[in-house]
RNA sequence: CGGGGUGUAGCGCAGCCUGGUAGCGCAUCGGCUUUGGGAGCCGAGGGUCGGAGGUUCGAAUCCUCUCGCCCCGACCA
């Protein structure tokens, strides 16, 4: 046997002391000595010419949203293929700073934390059902023995197993566990960076009651619980009602933070504390006002007008004249549905409205020939397709809409003498500046979100498929109703960006700052400068800040350029002009703060700075 | 999934139409000068032109297939 096989204790070097032994493995980061008072704690300095933060001086090509754009150019992460990302040790500081206010807060309320598989048995999905249902985005794959599995986008099932297993007594709830995982979802199409990857960082929380006064209080303490994260974040978001969707009944709220680029449309109202996602927003249903005339129905010929839009400009109203009308499947046949033309249909309330689950748009083939006359002529006069109405086209008189002849639309139709009046409901989105349902006087505003938290009353859904029951004090077996609570943890740190960025770079909030100060050594190749640098960082460890110090032998231009674009809140200039005076300049990233500070004061006025 | 685009050095691109020694800028390495907002000069290294097959004396270039990536769309008729 060679040297190879000794045992390998011998090759363990003696003495592994863990601050030693991580020196020599890692020499960009300093470990500082213990605090040199009690109450402080240790900071970090990390050696910039000593880490791998490979900035970019232009704009990558492929990244189109403002935050992947930043994240590539600053050097915290890497693409690696459609949708996954290598996080570079910038960014996982930052996503680092996420987690622990995740779990601070989550430990706070009373969660408890575990780790899941990544990797889960498809029998497990198949007791559940959603092995079938959950389509193509769950990546399933078989091992070695032929053994379905998938790789976890959501763990419902996991610890559903997991409790069923080990929790037998009331005595033992309420209960909640979380995890900070990975997950995978295999996205039709990726994009936009970490902001809609398929694979990222989330934490997810289950939380079991017997009963659903119990979910109520624990679904209320996760929702305060998710305030104080985001706020703690330093991001600027709302909490909105969202829709239960497939699952239904159950209450559930989306965490969105504002961002322009935001993919989601949300919908609040500017008096009152209402706020829904564009799904569910209802707005307050007005009457029609001015009553006009009556006038003749006739056909009018619109030779190749197809569009709403179209139609309109040939016939010379405004599209809020017209009706539309829209062919949808449905498990029961199809529906023809109308709205006025300048609406937009919401299919969640449209399905809800006609109480079936699934609600498909037809090809336009396939509707000409349910409808027996092609899309853009389709109308409700004379049409033998059960009918239901938006409740605004109910108000409106002498309204245009398709002849069920192509080429030809029908002009001052009305309900009750031109056609049946059908049933109406809430089928549409609302619009910007519609009065709140909720509030007297109230205005709809529209903003853009990203969704980054949301939070589920999932009742017995899941704890009836796979059995989740204990016993209560009657000695009964009781299902358990279940909650759960999703953050996306990558997607905060992309967020953060988007509402947080100048031309120069991204400016961070304080709390996810991948370090909270940085230190320029103007010109490293000055023995005098390096000397105060390091005299400062040594201080500002003892204090337990966290600094970057940028000691690379850049031009001092280099070094801004950078600096601005990391974007850590302060930044520390040693070197130059002002050194050779005795000073050292600190400015925040911001911009509110630039001032020249005596060396021998600058400690304490950054330690004073941060604390505030 | 449908439509479009693109793939040439680490990054950004030209070359392709009209086949004939693979180029430019940035970055990297060395030298000199410079040094407070992405320096200058000189020199150097770095490329299976996404992959496979074909046509041809000869293919980054033409043809076929294939893979990756990006964009648009998947309610607004």
């Amino acid at each position: 046997m060679s040297a190879r096989w000794r045992p390998i204790s011998k090759r363990i070097p003696a003495s592994p002391c863990l601050r030693s032994s991580r020196k020599i493995l890692n020499p960009s980061i300093t470990i500082p000595p213990m605090p040199s008072y009690p109450g402080a704690t240790r900071g970090v300095v990390m050696h910039f010419s000593k880490t791998l933060i490979p900035t970019l001086k232009e704009d990558p090509v492929d990244a189109q949203v403002i935050s992947h754009r930043l994240m590539l150019r600053a050097g915290l992460i890497r693409p690696l293929g459609a949708g996954i990302y290598t996080w570079l040790p910038l960014g996982l500081r930052v996503l680092r700073k996420v987690e622990a206010i995740v779990r601070q807060e989550m430990d706070q309320a009373g969660a408890q934390e575990v780790l899941m598989p990544a990797v889960q048995p498809g029998e497990l999905w198949q007791e559940s059902g959603r092995w079938e249902q959950y389509g193509k985005e769950l990546l399933r794959f078989v091992d070695r023995h032929d053994r379905q599995c998938c790789f976890g986008p959501t763990h419902e099932e996991v610890i559903a197993d997991l409790v069923r297993r080990e929790i037998r007594s009331y005595r033992q709830l309420p209960a909640n566990f979380y995890q900070i995982q990975t997950k995978f979802r295999d996205e039709i199409r990726p994009r936009f960076g970490i902001m809609r990857g398929r694979e990222f960082l989330m934490k997810d929380a289950y939380s079991f009651d017997l009963d659903q006064a119990g979910l109520d209080v624990s679904y209320q303490t996760m929702f305060e619980t998710y305030q104080r994260i985001f706020n703690r974040c330093g991001l600027a978001f709302r909490a909105v009602e969202a829709d239960t969707g497939s699952i239904g009944g159950a209450s559930s709220h989306e965490f969105h933070v504002l961002a322009d680029s935001g993919e989601d449309v949300i919908v609040s109202c500017d008096q009152c504390g209402y706020a829904a996602n564009l799904e569910k927003a209802v707005a307050a249903h007005v009457e029609a006002g001015a009553v006009e005339s009556l006038e003749e129905m006739q056909r009018v010929a619109t030779p190749g007008q197809k569009s709403i839009e179209a139609v309109a400009q040939f016939l010379k109203i405004p599209t809020s004249r017209l009706v539309k009308s829209l062919l949808v499947e449905t498990a029961a046949g199809p529906v023809l549905l109308l709205l006025r033309g300048d609406h937009a249909l919401n299919l969640v309330k449209a399905a809800a409205a006609l109480a079936v689950s699934q609600l498909t748009i037809p090809e336009p083939e396939r509707a000409a020939q349910l409808a027996g006359v092609e899309m853009g002529s389709m109308g409700p006069v004379g049409s033998r397709l059960p009918i239901l109405a938006d409740q605004a086209v109910q108000g409106l008189r002498n309204f245009v809409c398709g002849a069920n002849e192509s080429g030809w639309h029908l002009q001052h139709v009305n309900w009750g003498r031109d056609l049946p009046l059908p049933a109406f409901a809430d089928l549409r989105n609302v619009v910007a500046g519609e009065p709140c349902a909720r509030c007297a006087g109230g205005r709809l505003v529209r903003h853009q979100g990203i969704e980054v938290g949301h939070v589920f009353k999932l009742g017995d859904k899941y704890s009836q498929a796979l059995g989740v029951r204990v016993l209560d004090r009657q000695g009964l077996e009781q299902t358990l109703v279940m909650g759960c609570y999703g953050i996306g943890v990558s997607r905060i740190v992309a967020a953060a960006i988007e509402q947080n960025y100048d031309q120069n770079g991204i400016i961070w909030p304080k709390a996810l700052a991948p370090f909270q100060l940085e230190l320029i050594v103007l010109n490293p190749r000055e023995a005098q400068e390096v000397a105060a640098a390091e005299g400062l960082y040594q201080a500002l460890l003892a204090d337990g800040v966290e600094v970057l110090l940028d000691d690379r032998d850049e031009r001092a231009g280099v070094k801004f350029k950078d600096a601005d674009l990391l974007g850590i809140p302060l930044r520390l200039l040693v070197g130059g002009r002002s050194f050779k005076e005795g000073m050292v300049e600190l400015q925040s990233r911001r911009g509110d703060l630039s001032e020249r500070l005596p060396l021998a004061t600058a400690l304490s006025s950054v330690m004073a700075l941060l604390g505030s």
